[in-house]
Order: structure tokens, then sequence, then C-alpha cells
RNA sequence: GCUGUUGUAGCUCAGGGGUAGAGCACUUCCUUGGUAAGGAAGAGGUCGAGAGUUCAAUUCUCUUCAACAGCUCCA
């Protein structure tokens, strides 16, 4: 008996019934059988090790496949396990999934107790045991069995597992000394796990539970190769160097005061340039693209959210109301669509108007948890680059399309080339939990997909993300160490407008209701810079940079020439400082340098003769002498947005 | 919000029951210099805040605030 295997390459090979992947990987090439992992069989993914017994198509997982990683991890969650049992006699395990980067394993240590000092010694155990190269074994189990063996080790973390758990689909894994109740899959052998490092140690509710026991989460990741780790280390170093907190201190962008409060960013001189140049890069980019410009006031009336639907969804997560003497309660705005709305509502409109498109660089309130708050990124006080479209049921598509060319626009410009688009729909299952009618939420969910299609976006559709009002489109960017950020969002909306009673008057002469579409191509200006820093690592593009040049003078006598070439360069609109310290001109470079200026003018007695100016560019170095009309045009072509 | 860790000068950090230290930054002086740190002197701290133990607390205990990591959440 022979079954016909397809390749991912199309290749179909014959093969004995009851072959296994690895033995299809050896019989391809000896090198290949060495770095599988585990396979995907007709889409599942697989131990290496299972017979297949009808014709199938294999693709076979290693390191390189995400997959693969995932199960090289899963696979090392157990190893850990087994090297914490052996270290820590009576340890219990709940849970431990691989994830993005690595695994954890939450477990709960009893009497004993953990921390960062026990994590080399952890790390020697899990390599100590890797080295025996012990196979992992599935096997299936009766839930009886499996409640028994659980039972008599004690493990009440498992017995919970397996009351959620169908007889007859249950399996067992053993590596070593160690048995897990686990669906598998794993690798072949504990030898493919050359490199381990613990991360780092948390707490974490059995089942996220908060009424549960916090079980301690000991997070870890493993690699086939001593080389990868010391890659991913390095990784991690590069990207504490960038970490927007530290950066923003350095470079003097924005600052926290725990006299202002927690999650309530103060924007630096510095910082609010860059801020004031993005918003007026946008600007002008909305202004183009047909939208206008409005402004609305930093509270509202409780009515006002209590209309919008939004007062009964998030008011306990906003900060408390105000309250008047007249005994009205006002809220600081937690989002600006509600009073985009009443402008619209400001006088009659007609479907000659529309679409229209109202933008405001609105600065909105939210009380987030007080352990939520993470430097630029997560706030309290937060300014969105927000709009709202009001637009005909038929313009919705064609509104969408613009603007995904705008979120396009603004990633190109500020050199995110690498993104994805998140389809975010409605969870099937639960309906209930959205607002609106089912066909409006099908119309706009269809033309959300056929948008991102017609623009070629490379998306992943998730279902149940979806806002409880609409479907949105996300856009994630990959920064420049590879990891994805949310930013950009465009929400359609049918529930606002009919909240609002939003009205036009159609060429029938009857009132229609009109679409609403959110979007923000930044999402907010607070995070967006936050990314902005860490992708570019504070060497932001020149357009974008809050100091352009600094005038360099080699002692004191050349300052007034550097005036004179500081005040030409500002007549260009090009913004700059001088270094009038009493330093040497190597110092000076250093530190502006250091401040990751774009361009140094350095300018002393041969430059004051020449009336030139010489240049020295950031990380390059000094680019030679040069008057300074050739200094604004060389400036003008890099500064091009 | 929950759990854990941390909180000493503007920044990075050392110290420790007897009222405090380094480097960088800052101020002043010397130096007037040519491509990644010139020299000297000086100033700067209720040791996060409040309470308790003690002859004595910045150090020990409790409470509180904040930061960090994770969990839960995110219009």
């Amino acid at each position: 008996m022979t079954i016909n295997i397809t390749l991912p390459d199309g290749s179909v090979r014959e093969y004995p019934k009851g072959a296994t992947s690895m033995e299809i990987a050896l019989s391809i090439s000896e090198g290949l059988a060495r770095n599988v992992l585990a396979a995907k069989v007709n889409g599942t993914v697989v131990d290496a090790s299972l017979p297949i017994h009808a014709d199938s198509s294999v693709q076979l997982l290693t390191w390189n496949d995400t997959d693969g990683k995932a199960t090289f991890w899963h696979s090392s969650a157990h190893l850990l396990a087994e090297a914490l049992e052996s270290l820590y006699p009576g340890t219990k395990f709940g849970i431990g999934p691989a994830i993005e980067t690595g695994f954890y394993y939450d477990v709960d240590f009893g009497e004993v107790e953990f921390n960062q000092e026990h994590f080399k010694k952890l790390e020697d155990k899990i390599l100590e045991l890797a080295r025996l190269k012990s196979d992992y074994k599935r096997q299936e189990i009766s839930k009886t069995d499996a409640i028994h063996y659980f039972t008599q080790k004690g493990d009440e973390y498992k017995l919970d597992l397996l009351e959620g758990l169908e007889d007859g689909k249950i399996t067992f894994y053993t590596q070593g000394n160690f048995t897990d109740l686990c669906r598998g899959p794993h690798i072949p052998n504990t030898g493919f796990i050359k490199a381990a490092k613990v991360m780092n140690i948390a707490g974490a509710y059995w089942r996220g539970d908060i009424s549960k026991k916090q079980l301690t989460r000991l997070y870890a990741v493993t690699f086939p190769k001593q080389k990868e780790l010391e890659d991913y280390l390095l990784l991690l170093e590069e990207a504490k160097k960038r970490d927007h907190r530290k950066l923003g201190r350095e470079l003097e962008l924005f600052t926290f005061s725990e006299n202002v409060g927690m999650g309530l960013p103060l924007w630096l001189p510095k910082g609010t340039v860059l801020r004031e140049r993005l918003i007026n890069f946008l600007k002008k980019a909305q202004e183009k693209a047909g939208y206008q410009q409005v402004a609305t006031p930093h509270i509202g009336n409780k009515k006002l959210y209590v209309t919008s639907g939004h007062y009964e969804k998030y008011g306990k997560d906003s900060f408390q109301a105000i309250h008047t003497p007249e005994e009205e309660e006002y809220f600081l705005k937690p989002m600006n669509c509600p009073h985009h709305c009443e402008i619209y509502k400001s006088k009659p409109r007609s479907y000659k108007d529309l679409p229209i498109r109202y933008a405001e660089f609105g600065t909105v309130y939210r009380y987030e948890q007080s352990g939520e708050l993470h430097g630029l990124t997560r706030v309290r006080g937060f300014t969105q680059d927000d709009a709202h479209l009001f637009c005909m049921k038929e313009q919705v598509k064609e509104e969408f399309l613009k603007v995904i060319d705008l979120v396009l626009y603004v990633f190109k410009a500020l050199g995110f080339e690498n993104y994805t688009a998140q389809i975010s729909l409605r969870d099937p299952a639960n309906k209930a939990k959205y607002i609106g009618s089912d066909e409006n939420w099908d119309l706009a969910e269809r033309n959300i997909i056929e948008a991102a299609a017609e623009k070629g976006l490379n998306t992943v559709t998730e279902l149940g993300e979806a806002a409880f009002y609409g479907p949105k489109l996300d856009f994630m960017v990959k920064d420049a160490l590879g990891r994805k950020w949310q930013l950009g969002t465009i929400q359609v909306d049918y529930q606002l407008p009919e909240k609002f009673q939003l009205e036009y008057t159609g060429a029938d002469n009857q009132k229609h209701r009109p679409v609403m579409i959110h979007r923000a191509p930044f999402g907010s200006l607070e995070r967006f810079t936050a990314v902005l820093i860490e992708h570019c690592a504070g060497n932001f593009p020149l357009w974008l940079a809050p100091e352009q040049f600094i005038i360099l003078p080699i002692s004191e006598k050349y300052h007034d020439y550097a005036l004179s070439i500081k005040q030409a360069l500002e007549e260009e609109d090009i913004r700059g400082s001088i270094d009038e310290r009493d330093e040497k001109i190597g110092r000076k470079i250093r530190d502006a340098e250091v401040a990751k200026i774009p361009f140094m003018l350095v300018v002393g007695e041969k430059e004051q003769t020449e009336n030139t100016i010489q240049v020295r560019k950031k990380h390059e170095g000094d680019l030679g002498s040069m008057n300074l009309e050739s200094f604004i045009s060389m400036f003008k072509r890099e500064a091009k947005v």
C-alpha cells in the first residue's frame, strides 16, 4: 500500500502507508531531516513522527517556519518544566505555551522562593537535560487515567485543565522524567535545544482570573544555536537603546512630572517642534484631500456621551464627572466624534455637501488603569489626528480608498516601509456584543474588505476584533527592529449617525442617514512619536529633526560670522542653533553627534575669510567646505518629504 | 486595578542605625582652540512622602505615592 504525498513545491511523491514526516524528510535529504522540527499535514501541525495513512499534503517545518519555531518553543516549555521539577520537586504546573518570541510556563512553586538569582541554575539544568536528547513521546490516555496521574502528583492545575477536556482526545507527552498533559505537537527530541535564556519572571493569575491564585510566570527563550541567542540578546539591547522613554529624555523631547500627574506627557520645546511638524505635514495632506479643520472644547456635557452611547460603554473608564453649580455634569472629552456630529448637525445638509470631512487634532482624556501607563504609548491625555467623514452609503468605499491612500502616504513619508493591514470584523458567534443592524454590518464589512483588496494591501482578518459600533481596518507597521506596532486606524460607523439622528436631504428630497468614517493615520501623536523615535532610534528624517543644524565656531572670534550664517539659514526656514560654549571643536562635534543633529557647520578663520561653511554630516563626517547656497540646495534636496 | 521589583544630586548609579558619595551635566576662572570628551575650582540632596520602633532612621517596620516588569483592560 502506498500513499501520495504532495510537497509545498507541488511535487508528488509516493511513500508506503504509515510513513512519517521524518521519513519523508530523510528521503529528500539527510540535512533536511536533521532540521525538521515538526510537519504540517493537510494544514495541521503534527509531530514529525506521526504516521501518515492517506494521501496528504505535507510541509516540513524547520526553525525558519513560524509554526516550526512555535513547536520548538512549546517543547522548550516542557523542558523548562522538567528542569524545574528536578530542581524544585513539588512544583505544580499551569500552562506553558509558546509566544511570539519564546515561551512561558505558569508555575506554582509552593513554598519555594524563586527569583532572578535562580535563572542561571535553571538555564544550566535545561541545557543539561537537553543534551540527553530525550525523545518527546506521545501517548493517548483515558481521562480517568489522566486524572489519576495528576491526582497522585497533586497538581490541581492540570486537573482543572482536564475537567474541560473530552475523554478520548487526551494526550500526554513525556520527555526524560517529565510527563505533561499536552495536545502537542512537539519536536523530535530535546537535543535540538542548544541555547536557553530565562528572560523574566512575573505574576499571572491562574486562567487570567483575578479571583484565582497567582502563579509565577517564567518567560524564557531557546534557540537551536548559541549564535541565535546571542543575536537575539543583541537585538534586545538595541531595543533598549532605542526606548523612546530614554531617548525622549536624552534628546529633550518630552518629560513627565508627578506634580502634573501620571500619564500626562509634557512636551519640551524640541519635542514640540517635532510634534508641530507632524501636525503641519498631515494638515497639508488633509487640506489637499478635501478635509476641513474644526476645533472643539476639552469638555462636553454628559448628555452628549449618553447620546453617543459611549457613556454607557466606557463611563467607568472616564475621569470622574465635573459638576457645575447648576448640577450639570461634564466629562473630559474622551473622543472627538460626538462633537463633530454636533458640528454636522449645526445646519441642514444636502447630498450635494457630502462627503464632509472634519479634521481636528483633538486632545482627549481617558482614565487608563495605573498599571497600563507606559511612556508615550499609553497615556491619559493624548492628541488624536482625528477626522470624521460623513458620506452617503454609496460613497463609503470611495472614501475608504482615499483614506487608505492618505495613510500610506503618511507611512511612506515617515519611513515605515513594512506594514500590514488588519481587518477587524464582528465575532459571528457573539453578535449581541455589537450595536446596529446585521444588514449594515454586512455592508460595512464588505466595503472594507473590497477597499483593502483594491489597494492591494497585505491583510490579515481578525474575527471579533471589531469595535462595538463597526468594523475597522488597522495598520500595523514593522519598525527597524522588526517589532510590530499598531498605528493608523479607519473605522466605519453606522451607529453614531443613528444615535445623533444625523440627516441629509437626498436628490429625492427625502431625509437620509449619512454614514460616518472615523480615521486617524497616526492614531495619536503621542503614540506615533514614540514609535517613530524607536523606529529611527532618534535619527529623525531631516524634515522632522527638531534641530536641523548646529553651527560650531572654532573660537569666540567667529561668533558674529556664525550668527550671520544662522540668520541666512533661518530665512530659508532651516532651523538650528550656534554652539557658543567655550569648548574645543572636538568637544562640540561630539556633543552634536550625541544630540543627533543632522548637520554640523564648522566656521573658523578659513571659512570667515572665504565666506564659506564647512559641513559635517551626522554619522558620516566631513563633507568639505561649501558656500551657503550649495548647502541650502543640498539641504532642501534631502529635506524633501 | 492586581502581583512583584525599585525609589539616594538634573542624568547614570555606589553606600549604609550615628544627619551622604562618584562620574557626567551645571556655575566661575584659565585656555582662543580645526573634526567624537582641554584644565582648575565651585555649587547642588527633608536619601519619593507620611507614620512607627529607637538615645538616634536616609538605612529597620507599616502606610502611601510614583516608576519598571507582567497580568487584566483599551472608544
